[in-house]
DNA sequence: AGGGTCTTCGAAATCGTTTTTGTTAATAAC
DNA sequence: GTTATTAACAAAAACGATTTCGAAGACCCT
């Protein structure tokens, strides 16, 4: 019924709890003979030690938390595939929460991991994270923390996200490789350093390749769905009919517009060509199949785990900790919408 | 840099901790005072109570474990999200392993979860588990299990899953009502309880419809890829060209066939109907877009975390538990691959 | 015989909290 | 003026393990 104790087998074989510990513990102050009988009894007994209390003991948990956005997404399920795999190899266990991509919600879960008392937490931003003071107060605690996919210059701490600047320079100049000179960007918002960083990398593929940057074939989402999608490839394509090209930023915005062109008899290749960017499971069902860019979502699961598990040894150690600014490479993988001729 | 303990406070305010520990439970034996002051200090030194300390001196963790075949699965990470969002609103986390559909796995991580000393666990059987000790080693424990989704008549203990043979029983119904008669099955392995289930309701629905069986028409698929569906669907197309409907297993297998037909210039559905089951994102990507048995995946991780909590407090008032069996609603999604004339 | 080295063991402290059981002094009761 | 009663505090045990520090005995050496 109740779990074997280190005192039950002290208790049966008349000798110290000290010593069983010591005998199964492998020190050598232990007679042999000691020693077998306690390690022939732990076994027999099936004895496991008390988790919870060598965590108080030890001041450790093995766990660590991970904080989403959004766990019902291709990308963000792969990542924390990634991340429990990694952590489960290196002896951790991982405790899931989901931020919604709310600020509150956010801090809530942060500070009740910290409660929890984690050894270490993984974090993807949330969109309406928009301080950082619960981010500051995590450090202040001297509790090791590493941001991915989204992360904020105004936190110090370890990083792994893509290099979404290359990224989108590699699928604009995919596009223009294929004869593409008009190309729409389906962006996102503004405020996004995602969006931001890939629409930089449109612009860089424009000025190497000697096109004109024309303001007015850019477009910012106000949604990432299939919806939004077919609605700014419907607008954009009303004022730029001689579109030969878009670059959007989600597989569902590139999804969408696929859909538009589709049903308007606007040919996908052929006289639009059109990239995505995830490599979402859709980028193959639908038709003609979506050209896009991969996303390494399990790598960086893991190598974010990575990085906050040698952290939380160099903290242990005492030893100063480093910090790294990992950047995934991301590769442009081709498939029908952009396969002109 | 350290974390407070009821001991600093003791000493700054010249007390015992005895006393702190009290006056910040409410007990009544302390001045009124003394009682406003520990709170005072407490609040400004921002106190928090030692989880592992509590875990310890509770015998609980607060901590519950779920381990599923697959994370990256839109049911599965559906359900996960009905799991942490329950298990935060009732004060607990939630540990996730992925067993990859492998005994061994499952097994091993049974134990990691129980070394753990989690308070309860929920498990998706895995498609390879085939024998059941492990989990009778849990409740020899009197760990709390729920099982849910995949399940077993070997273990005595809760279970929520879906209707499954009625909810085939709808779908192949459905079809009837568009008028199908000659209605192809590619169904699951003989070994899987679901896949017999859904056969079960597939049967039922001719019989109270006054079609005759035939054995010709149902398929056994070994795989439940697109691919896996185009294969299937072209093999029963070529052995029945007046098949007028399909009943697949997953939303994949369905959307294989839909691809077949599509290719080979089969209207669908005016010539062949054809419905899924799941209700997986695909669904309404695809031309056309497919009909499907909705499985209400984000219920049955709330419905089985309430039942696990609901059971944890039951063993910790020492009081009989109840074991329930739910079965949940499902629900046929008509789209454009049933909607006949 | 006294002092040194080994071997083998265990008492006690520690991790941070809760709770039972005292203990003391002041007040009320008769 | 002795005995109950109450209020306010604290010591100590408990949760289960680890580790430091001693201690006791055996043995050898001079």
């Amino acid at each position: 019924m109740k779990e074997v104790r280190l005192k039950d087998i002290a208790q049966i074989l008349g000798i110290s709890v000290t010593t069983v510990s010591k005998a199964l513990k492998g020190y050598k102050d232990v007679n042999e003979e000691t020693r077998k009988s306690v390690i022939m009894l732990a076994e027999n007994l099936n004895y496991k030690p008390n988790t919870t209390a060598l965590n108080l003991k030890n001041r450790e948990t093995r766990t660590i938390g991970l904080i989403i956005p959004k766990i019902v997404h291709p990308f963000f399920s792969s990542v924390i595939q990634g991340v429990i795999d990694e952590a489960e190899e290196k002896g951790y266990l991982v405790i899931i929460l989901q931020s919604n991509e709310s600020h509150e919600l956010e801090k809530k879960q942060l500070e009740m991991l910290i409660d929890k008392r984690v050894d270490g937490i993984l974090l993807a931003l949330a969109d309406g994270t928009i301080t950082y003071d619960h981010l500051h107060a995590v450090m202040e605690k001297e509790i090791p923390i590493v941001l991915f996919d989204k992360v904020s210059d105004d936190v110090s701490c370890s990083k792994v996200t893509i290099d979404n600047k290359r990224a989108a320079y590699e699928a604009v100049n995919h596009l223009i490789g294929m004869g593409c000179r008009k190309i729409v960007h389906l962006r996102g918002p503004m405020n996004a350093p995602n969006a931001e960083e890939r629409y930089q990398g449109y612009l860089l593929a424009l000025l190497n390749n000697d096109i004109s940057y024309d303001d007015s074939l850019v477009y910012e989402c106000n949604g990432y769905r299939i919806e939004d999608g077919e609605a700014f490839a419907a607008k954009a394509f009303e004022q730029h009919p001689n579109m030969d090209g878009v670059f959007a930023i989600t597989d569902h915005v590139a999804a969408g517009a696929i859909a538009f062109f589709n049903r308007n008899g606007i040919k996908v290749p052929e006289q639009v060509a059109v990239i995505g960017f995830s490599n979402s499971p859709l980028t193959s069902i639908i038709t003609p199949s979506l050209s896009t860019v991969e996303q390494p979502s399990q790598e960086m699961g893991r190598e974010a785990t990575d990085l906050l598990i040698e952290e939380i040894a160099q903290r242990k150690r005492q030893v100063p900790v480093e910090l790294f600014q990992i950047q995934l490479p991301t590769k442009v993988v081709v498939r029908e919408s952009t396969k002109k001729k």
